[in-house]
DNA sequence: CTGTATCCACAACGATACTG
DNA sequence: CAGTATCGTTGTGGATACAG
């Protein structure tokens, strides 16, 4: 694949009892990371007030931390277009955008059987 | 998939900021959750030790904590297959088995983007 | 606006050892 | 075989405050 910049692709995935179940649960069983995917996949290209309005419940420094671990795993882009009023626009790589079908497959499961039960009187018919 | 007949869903998704995405995400991003239920999906009911050779690396607490943690989700089912010679049985419930698309999604992916160092001759050690 | 700095709480993971 | 008990380490998340 093409790079989209200077990043050269980290090999973070290395480990002796490799499995890719494993590494992708890892990847995105931090809670907020397929949040921020989805949101990013969804509203595209957002700052970091906006990304963080739209999580909804996170706070700065979890998705500040949340950022950085999905920008070294290449997932996420963060590109600086303004810098008088500092502005930052993140976006997804192309790898952090193939990532759709795991997330809305995970989104279909959770909401065919988890069920939110939080309103079940109206949304649920 | 006509299940209907699980009605006394455990809420143990109930939440504030509810989000199918998040919620499956805590429930498969355990690390070994997933695995676990691959392993199950792979080679049917299992015992314990059983099971945890098929992990592979994980220990007998965290397999246990995780059995525990499963169970309780609804997702996998044990039951005591002998007494004599105490044997136990994991398997999936429907629930379980659900998880399947959502797994295999997981696993193509990380065999797609994660690039296995297996696949590329690259003994990262 | 975009984050970082602390500090803290709690959960997860892991190794080892031990029991029925 | 099927776990539990312990203990310690690390990771993850969260609140608040502050800085460039």
């Amino acid at each position: 694949m093409a790079d989209t910049t200077d990043d050269q692709i980290p090999i973070w995935c290395a480990g002796e009892d490799w499995c890719p179940i494993t590494a992708t649960a890892l990847l995105i069983g931090k809670k907020w990371h397929p949040v921020i995917i989805h949101r990013l996949l969804d509203n595209g290209p957002l700052g970091f007030n906006a990304l963080k309005a739209e999580v909804d419940g996170i706070s700065s420094k979890v998705l500040s931390d949340s950022l950085e671990d999905l920008e070294q795993k290449t997932l996420i882009d963060r590109e600086i277009i303004s810098e008088k009023p500092f502005r930052v626009q993140y976006s997804l790589t192309p790898r952090g955008e193939s990532l759709e079908a795991v997330i809305l497959e995970m989104r279909d499961w959770g909401q065919t059987y988890l069920v939110p039960a939080d309103d079940q009187d109206s949304s649920v018919a």
